[in-house]
DNA sequence: CCGCATCCGAGACGATACTG
DNA sequence: CAGTATCGTCTCGGATGCGG
């Protein structure tokens, strides 16, 4: 989170790094298809993802502005998460990069491979 | 790059990974304007990136199956880069990310400058 | 129940110097 | 000129335990 130097002229590269932590695209993805949740139910609905990591990844998406945090005056406390207009705009460019991942998906697995077999092969 | 579980079912996040680090996305945009390029050309043509990290991105992205390494015979060495049909077909989801961050770019920047505050506010 | 503090390992980035 | 090696720093992911 550096702030960009835009000294390299690509417009996309703002919303990539906003989504270039492991889980932050996931929690969009889930928040957009499941409307308003609690960090519990997130944490359900996703599968395989820390509380600690979870909490990152709502942290960083809060502070690009992607996500809004609703604290209720409960006990015990409760809290949600909702996708502000913005977040909810990313899925138009998410569902572009899976309509390539579902294209080329197969390509880039089998690339990794060749890649991975040479290297091992030299050695 | 330790080989994505899809437990979590986002098929964009195949996209995004191969595109998460730094430079990659840059490259490949620098690519797609100019054609294949020797690590030189790319290296001035983008600028403000070293030798090490331009290689290290170039190697993710040729393991990736997005670019494709030509060597030729010489002296003094020479080597160039292009786009496969993979790397070519990357620039419509980044032109989605692009028209994103032309949209909401300032919002992103006024909520990261907004959380900024807050914490420093608290302390 | 939510979120934070701590500790660890893995990678990426960055600068520099060196080999073919 | 292309690429590697090394070193230091930073951040993410992951696990665990504590406090509000």
């Amino acid at each position: 989170m550096p702030r960009l130097d835009y000294t390299s002229d690509c417009r996309a590269r703002l919303a990539f790094e906003v989504l270039a932590n492991r889980w932050d695209s996931v929690v969009v993805f889930t928040l957009a298809e499941n409307g308003p949740l609690r960090p519990r139910a997130l944490r359900a609905r996703i599968g395989g993802i820390s509380a600690k990591v979870l909490n990152d990844a709502l942290r960083r998406l809060e502070s690009n502005g992607l996500i809004t945090r609703q604290v209720y005056a409960e006990a015990p406390p409760r809290v949600d998460y909702e996708l502000t207009g913005a977040g909810r705009a990313l899925l138009v460019p998410m569902a572009a990069m899976g309509e390539w991942a579902a294209r080329y998906g197969d390509e880039v697995l089998a690339a990794q491979d060749r890649f991975a077999e040479r290297r091992s092969d030299q050695c």
